[in-house]
DNA sequence: TTGATATAAATTGGCGCCAATTTAATGGTT
DNA sequence: AACCATTAAATTGGCGCCAATTTATATCAA
């Protein structure tokens, strides 16, 4: 008798399982969202991307597809794909939900801090501090890269993925509702935190990236007015000029 | 001169966006995983399923897709889509991640506990427990229920979305690594839990749901041993066959 | 000019076909 | 009888074509 194979994969002989996350398409759009490239509404048309990309339509729509499943994108039949805009209760939802991963990737990584997990934090703030300051596209990519490097630290692979999720979501967030110019966070926020990372302060890991969370959120434009860019009534009035009447000059 | 549309979608004139989520065939594998009747290792045809839910294989092919992302299914080229089968780092990770989601959302809920959100409590637990005991597959359903429902009423969409996704690969984590005949979870933690929310007892809920999710994890296999169901050496080795010699009886 | 209407262009959506690969079946060999 | 090579069947992967819908352009009336 034969070993009966059922209806499962076969022993580990095969090639191994695809993902998307290591697509040079996907990796390349999210890079490009992650430093602020790519905004919110933006049109992703297929062509266009096969074009750039230099790969068939096929790719590209599934491509798409992914990124729809990631909350990036979002797609609206016969219309094509757009970069995902928050809301703003979903910009306030991904900073709470960041404060409650990231609270336990910190307090998780103190506990469980050893030599080489201290060298990797004190080469990413040496990267950090050192670059090219005026290459603010290597800058938002590095700063992005500071609470992923705490994430993988702390050795949870399923934090890890809602952590990466909840970064570019959050520079979608940022993207949406930044007020024009302002810096995305203050720069010595991360060595603070990686100091008392390396300290073992806990309480004062946790509160300092608690303040972290909270001034990148606050320095958002989450009040009730609606975020539309196209609403250019909103904008206006945001920097304090009333619609006028019909006939006045 | 025209309002230069630019990059942007239209002011919400057209359809509205669409997700894969409430797809039926995709609500229809979900559902299937979290009653156990798909389990992990399963291969998910392409004409299979289309015949069943009686689609187009390009639907199938594009929920495929969607589960690949989800991290449901894992997609092997040229050989198809399996029901995803977690690794043993990968289960510990899944209560790992639970733990601090769950006791979050739990803490939250009874933060701003009101009436219905009282209400929906009582309204759930009088369904799990008044149900029909042996309808084994409603029974599974009901337990996962339990946990999304505390989720929803936490009221933030970022952390509800994970939860959702903990719950299914935990289901996936107890298919794989269960010992077979045991229950998922004792029939009344559900309701101790519930009370202690009930009764504003934070600590005391947070330990309750902690012990819950313990008792989960604790009740699988998740020694070091390979849990590879077409192992029948270890398979029979864990019931106390060892492997006999060529040529034994 | 402004607005609405009709026509044309462009983009997405989906189906069918066929190549590439894997899996099952067949037959011969030790 | 077990094992290996070969052949046949089945499944997935991908490309091209065309219908459906949307978006842009042109035309005309107020």
């Amino acid at each position: 008798m034969k070993p009966a194979r059922k209806d499962r994969e076969t022993d580990a002989a095969g090639t191994e399982p695809r993902t998307m996350d290591d697509d040079p398409v996907v990796q390349g759009i999210l890079k490009a969202i992650s430093q602020k490239r790519l905004k919110p509404g933006t049109k992703l048309g297929e062509d266009a991307l096969a074009q750039v990309f230099e790969t068939t339509r096929i790719h590209i729509r599934q491509v798409l597809a992914h990124l729809v499943s990631r909350h990036i994108v979002t797609h609206f039949p016969n219309r094509g794909a757009f970069i995902y805009r928050p809301t703003v209760q979903e910009a306030r939802d991904i900073f709470a939900a960041r404060r409650v991963l990231e609270t336990t990737t910190v307090a998780t990584v103190i506990d469980k801090l050893d030599a080489d997990m201290r060298r990797k934090l004190k080469q990413h703030i040496s990267r950090e501090t050192g670059h090219d300051r005026n290459d603010r596209w290597a800058s938002l990519a590095l700063t992005a890269d500071f609470h992923i490097l705490i994430a993988e630290l702390a050795g949870n692979s399923v934090l890890l993925d809602f952590a990466k999720e909840l970064m570019l979501r959050t520079s979608l967030a940022i993207a949406t509702f930044e007020v024009p110019g302002s810096p995305d966070c203050s720069p010595d926020a991360h060595p603070v935190i990686t100091d008392m990372i390396l300290a073992g302060d806990k309480a004062g890991a946790l509160a300092a990236m608690n303040r972290h969370l909270d001034e990148i959120e606050h320095r958002l434009h989450l009040g009730a007015t609606a975020p539309d860019p196209d609403d250019i009534v909103a904008i206006f009035q945001d920097i304090g000029i009333a619609p006028a009447r019909r006939g006045v000059a």
